[in-house]
DNA sequence: ATACTTATTAACACAAAGTTAATAAGTATC
DNA sequence: GATACTTATTAACTTTGTGTTAATAAGTAT
């Protein structure tokens, strides 16, 4: 077990400087006196930290006065507009970048088809970067780094691809090539992990401390956040929950790649099963195209042949959502990915089926972050890797 | 989302001190330059903190030195033996208290049948903490404080007992009675959070940042440990397996008490197979006195009606494990409770149904500390509440 | 203009960690 | 047994950072 470190004076600085910036980004425009009644810190303490952050470029006095009967106190907020980061989402079927501030705005964004392997897609990666630093500079504003959501197992903290199979790279080291080759700080994580992350900081999972992000698409995985920091587990492999078992008849048998639960209910899935009952029914169409969105719109239409197919997935969906609640107790859990588009025709009957069933039923929400969310956890994983952030806790 | 606090000076402090305290108890007997490698600390600090830590009687001197080529170094060591606390489970069907020390020594123990419920049990308890009290107090040293670990959902913080149905107790201030009882620091926590701390400290999770404790006896339950400390989720409900559906046929069906799973894989449902298919078969026997380890034995000598119903219980396990393999990745799955004597029986087989099923399949374990976990764990847990423990981390 | 309220600044006190040089307590060697 | 060498301990001082208090500044209401 690793132990906690003992800090000196200069920590002890950055654990409040840490605090203190949190605070105005979360609850800003807020005054100088304000923030010592949140955070039960001495005035002179807040005035000097400010003075550090307003220097840094970190935060910026709003132009705002609040008057309370004397003096009139100016407000400060986190100077999201000042920086810009470059995030990319790097997936089986597609590469999608933005530069955004460190609100979430993003400034551009683009979205590139991936069909390729190795080290062509780490090309295509490297093209894609440019073209978003290219655009990044013509803003002017200060570039603090670039985060990438990556598929696969990631080593998190050596900045290595450990295994992506769909694209077929193995222990690569994209840290490090990408910090060679742009000179810029440089984040790397799992996909999903960002993706929960973001959905903290700037989606609906604002200020809850736990919280599960599910993503269905073409797989099945969750992002874990704990106390408000992202949860990987001692293997990085904490929220592979495409392999959960649906039931005891999956035992004992091997599978590489997918896990029981995605072989039976990912959007891929759902997609192939009707593509089979609609080619025995003599379909005409093009079966080729059709996606899960196609087959939840047919049983939206009351068309019958997609009945069994959702009933199935939400049984599925119930099932996982009831285990994920019972194990984490999370303040909520939230849908995302392709399949959470139709989360209309989920939502209720998962919880119909859940509820009273387990002790305590969370809130189930959708993604209202989407495809950016990892984007936006890359934010906040590029501030903290630009300038310290502690978390202090103590222990009961 | 709770936001992490400032420190002062004096924080900092209490943060070196529990940091020296803590490695001094884990790799003690040490000496004070080594604790300075270890900890990257100066030399004078550990020297200020652990003359304090002596003055308090925490830590002292092992009587040992230590040569390296130059003056002696005398050892420290953490003064386990100075101090005992007692510590209590409160279960349904037993009271189980001891006395012990800070090291995990125990002087005396005592088991008492708990067939009552309401103000009876507290009653009980009482009478039971006040036969522990005056033998503690026979042995001189100082008495840090009593923990229980208590059935049902308690609410760790205000020291409330919230849903225990067994006994019958509905928010019961638990706490507060036994401090004006008693006059000395309370600690109250549920029995297997408990034993999860305890098993991290003195057991086989020793070294474990993250892992998990199952017991499998009349219910089914999971004490969660994350990053060393106990993981309570939002509602203080995480880690109720109980309530994990084996399959999508239990969607649905509310149930008041017990869980999915428990109701078919419990300690208790193994003896109640028993005795039906025993039954059944006109056996002669004492059915009543039937328990689930009667089952394993038989299963053990090759007794054919026993097969299927422990065969059908390996299955429940298998998935069982493999779930919280998959959402947790802990360094370790410990088995505990009943069930667990018989986990020769259960291991390889549970093994072979999962391994490369999951992605990574952790450690599994069988509770050395047995019944006494909670108990340890209730050790860690006044120490925490009688001196100030911190855990400091860099976000990342 | 005056009184009142609150914000800011400056000077100083306090807490605790870090550094450096002097001293102490050993062992090994001659 | 004296001497050299190594490491531990102590004492004095420096540095970093927070906390407190009194003086000053910037407002509004009367």
């Amino acid at each position: 077990m690793r132990s906690t470190p003992t800090i000196s004076a200069t920590e002890m600085r950055g654990i409040n400087r840490s605090a203190i910036l949190d605070i105005i980004r979360r609850k800003g425009p807020i005054a100088r006196s304000d923030i010592v009644e949140t955070l039960q810190v001495s005035l002179m303490t807040v005035i000097r930290i400010v003075d550090e952050l307003i220097a840094e470029d970190m935060v910026k006095d709003s132009g705002v006065k609040e008057w309370t009967g004397g003096r009139r106190r100016p407000l400060l907020e986190f100077n999201s507009q000042g920086h810009v980061i470059i995030g990319v989402d790097l997936n089986e079927s597609r590469i999608y970048g933005a530069v955004a501030d460190l609100a979430g705005n993003i400034y551009t964004e683009i979205t590139v088809p991936h069909h390729t392997s190795g080290s062509e897609s780490y090309e295509l990666l490297v093209q894609t970067i440019d073209g978003l630093l290219a655009y990044a500079k013509t803003t002017g504003k200060n570039i603090l780094g670039i985060g990438v959501g990556a598929l696969g197992i990631t080593y998190y903290d050596e900045g290595v691809v450990h295994w992506a199979p769909t694209i077929e790279w193995r222990d690569f080291p994209l840290k490090e090539n990408l910090h060679k080759r742009f000179n810029l700080p440089i984040i790397l994580d799992n996909d999903v992990n960002l993706a929960a992350l973001g959905e903290t900081w700037f989606g609906v999972g604002q200020n809850c401390s736990n919280l599960v992000l599910v993503i269905i698409g073409s797989g099945i995985g969750a992002g874990i956040i704990i106390d408000g920091g992202i949860y990987r587990g001692s293997h990085l492999t904490a929220g592979e929950i495409g392999f959960l078992l649906p039931d005891r008849t999956f035992l004992g048998s091997k599978r590489d790649g997918f896990g029981a639960l995605e072989s039976q209910a990912s959007g891929a899935i759902i997609a192939e099963k009707a593509r089979k009952v609609l080619a025995d029914r003599g379909s005409t169409e093009n079966l080729e195209e059709i996606s899960a969105e196609y087959v939840f719109d047919a049983y939206r239409n009351n068309e019958e042949w997609a009945k069994p197919i959702i009933e199935d997935s939400i049984g599925f969906y119930s099932q996982m959502l009831a285990t994920l609640a019972v194990c984490f107790d999370p303040d909520v859990i939230i849908l995302s990915g392709g399949v959470s588009k139709s989360a209309d025709l989920l939502i209720e009957p998962i919880l119909k089926n859940i509820e009273g069933v387990i002790p305590i039923c969370p809130k189930i929400l959708v993604s209202t972050l989407g495809h950016r969310a990892t984007i936006m956890g890359a934010i906040i994983e590029t501030l903290y890797n630009t300038s310290d952030f502690y978390s202090v806790r103590k222990l009961s």
